[in-house]
DNA sequence: GTCTATATGTGGATAGAC
DNA sequence: GTCTATCCACATATAGAC
């Protein structure tokens, strides 16, 4: 609107542009998913020319792609330093609470909350074209807490520790989607946007299910369980489904 | 089957194409979403006229509201009917793990594959239109469970509750959407998509995550973290979006 | 670098012949 | 009930003037 393009000589306001272009769209995709928001839409939110998303970045999937390597780029910097702190030559003392806290924390608590509901939100997008970005951008992080998890771990097989890892990505991708499923069942005082109620409530569960006894009897050699973790007063019998 | 199709002679046909109609957009509403399905694409693969999706119901929208309500029914009569057999006069007795089989296992082993893929991944689609849909279709079953679960959990305050309501929601949806996220980390032999390994792995996860002792005090005293571990130094506050 | 104008295709949805 | 033909709004993307 303003014209203040007349002191636009340097790149300052091309910066500038992409820069509005991706805040705008990453409200928008949050908001309402990457398929429903068009070009358009986002042109207009940010208030730039419809042909300015094309120029600075050649496609509506590349801009998703930026949205995504500008925001996990810090989030997962932090994520390494904080599981750096976990890791040491002593596993005998790795923590799973620390570890899960170095997973997730920073990924609520880093980048803005759009960022974190898109995120949540397109974990499970089977668009091809948002897959493509999913894949493109989540990268050797996740090996490495993996890795830490099994040497906190050692009593899990690998089989057990990946329905494992699914529970904890699960609960944390769901925390930060934050749909309103759950305020509509509790009611409104309820809200999962907090990240310090997330890491408060959340990591315990998560610890707790991550050093619960292994299902399968092991059979091999095993390394001690832990101890510290109060055993499920109430895991009765299932009966089989 | 047969004799159930043979009953309804007079609507046969018309049924038989509602029903190709709705077997089409069900599988391609998984396999791409919701919005990156055109009625083109759900009509060419049912192998019927563009125009049959309006005249049978009218829209897009409604087709997506049909493929649920076919679904879930039969999946929330046994979820209630389990849940049936879990609750009784004893609440002492109520096993929290039997409480999440009779809330996940039919989630995961009734109606197809396809269905169990779109409703994980339309569980948090931010599309207006699919989560009119998602907040139509599911009803009062949660309640029930977390009911039961607040009687069988009677040292969890409701904010407690609501955390752990999250991680138990987020992990089924995540086993459910079977996104291919964890196979690229894991390796090709790991999958989501069995639904007895699911119970028989991510049910006593989520059992001992529900039954660990409260965070908060019962008393109403807070402290600070309730794991064995010292509280991460990561996990200061840091300023919202 | 920014804009207008437009190319080109596809979206959901409908009318009306059969 | 089914199909052809079509409406029209809007999609992504580009060309070329400024």
């Amino acid at each position: 609107m303003t014209k203040a393009a007349a002191a636009n000589r340097h790149e300052a306001l091309s910066a500038d542009t992409r820069d509005k272009i991706l805040d705008a769209a990453e409200v928008l995709f949050a908001e309402r998913g990457y398929s429903a928001v068009s070009t358009r839409n986002i042109t207009d939110k940010a208030g730039v020319n419809v042909a300015a998303i094309f120029y600075h970045f050649g496609s509506k999937q590349a801009v998703l792609d930026e949205i995504f390597k500008r925001r996990l780029e810090p989030i997962n910097r932090r994520r390494e330093a904080m599981l750096a702190e976990c890791i040491g030559p002593d596993v005998e003392n790795y923590s799973v609470a620390d570890i899960l806290t170095a997973f997730i924390a920073p990924t609520l608590d880093l980048g803005t909350s759009s960022f974190k509901l898109l995120a949540g939100r397109t974990s499970t997008d089977p668009n091809p074209e948002v897959r493509e970005v999913m894949f493109s951008v989540y990268d050797s992080v996740a090996r490495s807490f993996f890795a830490a998890l099994d040497k906190a771990c050692p009593h899990l097989s690998k089989k057990e520790m990946f329905w494992r890892a699914a529970c904890v990505y699960g609960a944390m991708m769901y925390i930060r989607a934050d749909n309103s499923r759950l305020q509509y069942i509790f009611g409104d005082d309820f809200s999962l946007s907090n990240a310090e109620e997330a890491v408060r409530y959340a990591i315990p569960f998560l610890t707790a299910g991550m050093t619960s006894p292994p299902v399968d009897e092991p059979a091999g050699r095993l390394r001690k369980m832990p101890t510290k973790t109060a055993p499920s007063s109430n895991t009765k019998k299932r009966k089989g489904s």
